[in-house]
RNA sequence: GGCGGAGUAGCCAAGUGGUAAGGCAAUGGUUUGCAAAACCGUCAUUCGAGGGUUCGAUUCCCUCCUCCGCCUCCA
């Protein structure tokens, strides 16, 4: 498949630098609360990648790492008088309940910041011995920016206002940091009276991690000094993805990541979302308003990912049509289907469009288009050709993780006895031609929760929403 | 100020140097006692504005307007 990248700004092929797995790094969450929609846009996609990699038939292993310690992880566990292990371990674990609700795949590898001490330690170690990085008079230790000619060039940098080891002499006008250039950043933070029992020792003294080292120590430990891709959202790009490149180029020598994949942030109602507006959504809110986390995955793909998404309720309700559509088409074309028939084709069928999307720089909503102007041509097909066509949007399915709604099974709803009653009367009154009764009652049943739908022999009940 | 992104129907949103996918909503029809649901159909001579290049531009170039993100630890 195609992709672009945010380095080389252009779009590449994707293919594993060993020949055989794809190896990619994801940005994890920082668990200090519950994530929100906008991280799920970042982890969401970073699923359809792996899923689309994977079946084009491509190998994976996806790294995702959890950080466990930092400046916020730190401040919150102690005001909520927890332990940092048991705080973050809270998050975490809300964090994986509400990956699997998305549908999203677990990552093969996903190593936590605070069990790989060691591994930044002597990552620091190196950077120091090789001269990129200093240690200040209260045991922090600094990156040097201007030991590292390539800085700045993920984010275009060299083109912008900062100071790169220009401002010599800045230390004297900044108490609070101990640098020699005010861009140079922090990789290992002296022990601080609010850090509180939150420090490790090391060859500077006590103190703890900086955050960009936390990932390129992990990416280090489980891929080694080059890989095939890294990824997050697009604000990660400029310091930390940037500081990654210096830290991990300078102490590994080599080449870093092969392509880096960001994805742009969602809006909120046309902005930016934050608690003080009141439009930051977890995915636990939207269940609250009746929105199940298959929609809010419907509505997190339904916009290109360097793209920006406009996320609103409507859009919700939007996508809960859809889906139940989808639903109906897919039921159909199945039941075209003899029973027992193995589904086994290689191809896509009349969904070869939507996957050609997906594979062009992952175009997802192309590829949702894809999905209904294919269902529209597939429902004219019978036989052999249904069943592929039916395999083929199985695996388009599969590579969105998408997974369809039930279509309502009336039989197997349980019916009250008083709703049963009260159906039992109205379904009388209309067979007496009794309409006045018939549509009170009918009015009833829907007061009382319950939709009653008209057919030829019979009727309906079902649940109202 | 610097860097980057975006402006396509009521809303969401693809796309292409050759005449605008798809979804939601709306609307007409079939069906229904009336509904609901479902199904079939309709729904942008036009892609922020103005120039330019071209046989031809929404797509390339220039100018302008508007919006958004980032600019040292926010996905």
């Amino acid at each position: 498949m195609r992709l672009f990248d945010t380095l080389s700004r252009t779009e590449r092929n994707l293919s594993p630098i060993d020949g055989t797995t794809f190896r990619f790094y994801c940005c994890g969450p920082t668990v200090y609360g519950p994530a929100h929609i906008g991280n799920f846009r970042t982890f969401v996609l970073q699923d359809v990648l792996r899923r689309t990699l994977e079946t084009g038939g491509t190998r994976t292993l996806h790294v995702r790492n959890i950080t466990d310690v930092d400046d916020k992880t730190i401040r919150d566990s102690q005001s909520a008088g927890q332990s940092l292990t048991a705080f973050t371990a809270g998050w975490t674990e809300k964090f994986h309940a509400d990956c699997e609700k998305l549908g999203l795949l677990p990552p093969h590898i996903e190593p936590s910041a605070v069990e790989h001490i060691p591994q930044q330690i002597a990552m620091i170690q190196t950077l120091v011995n090789k001269g990129n990085a200093y240690s200040s008079d209260d045991g922090s230790v600094y990156f040097k920016i201007s030991s590292f000619p390539n800085y700045g060039r993920l984010s275009h940098l060299d083109e912008r206002e900062l100071d790169l080891g220009k401002t010599q002499n800045a230390r004297s006008s900044s108490d609070d940091y101990e640098k020699d250039s005010l861009s140079d950043f922090v990789l290992w933070k002296a022990r601080r009276p609010e850090d509180g029992e939150n420090f490790w020792p090391s060859p500077w003294g006590n103190g703890r991690p900086g955050w960009h080292l936390e990932c390129s120590a992990m990416i280090k430990e489980y891929l080694g000094d080059s890989f095939d891709l890294h990824s997050g959202g697009v604000d990660l790009v400029f310091p930390h993805h940037e500081n990654e490149i210096a830290q991990s180029e300078c102490a590994c020598g080599g080449r870093f990541a092969a392509h880096w994949f960001h994805i742009t942030h969602l809006l909120v109602d046309g902005g930016k979302m934050s608690k003080s507006v009141g439009n930051l959504y977890t995915l636990a809110d939207l269940a609250e308003k009746g929105f199940s986390p298959m929609e809010v995955r419907y509505v997190l793909i339904g916009a290109h990912y360097r793209k920006p998404l406009n996320f609103t309720l409507d859009s919700l309700t939007a996508a809960r049509e859809a889906l139940s559509k989808l639903a109906r088409n897919a039921h159909q074309l199945a039941a075209k289907i003899e029973p027992g028939t193995v589904l086994t084709t290689a191809d896509f069928g009349p969904f070869r469009p939507a996957w050609e999307s997906l594979s062009q720089d992952l175009n997802t909503p192309g590829a949702l288009g894809g999905i209904f102007t294919g269902l529209r041509e597939a429902t004219r097909l019978t036989g052999g050709e249904a069943a592929a066509a039916l395999a083929g949007l199985n695996r388009i399915l599969r590579a969105l993780g998408l997974t369809l709604p039930e279509i309502p099974n009336t039989a197997s709803i349980i019916i009250p006895d008083s709703i049963k009653a009260l159906a039992e009367a109205r379904w009388a009154a209309r067979l007496a031609k009794n309409w006045a009764e018939s549509d009170t009652l009918r009015a009833k049943l829907l007061e009382q929760g319950w939709l009653m739908k008209d057919g030829k022999e019979d009727y309906k009940l079902s649940p109202a929403l």
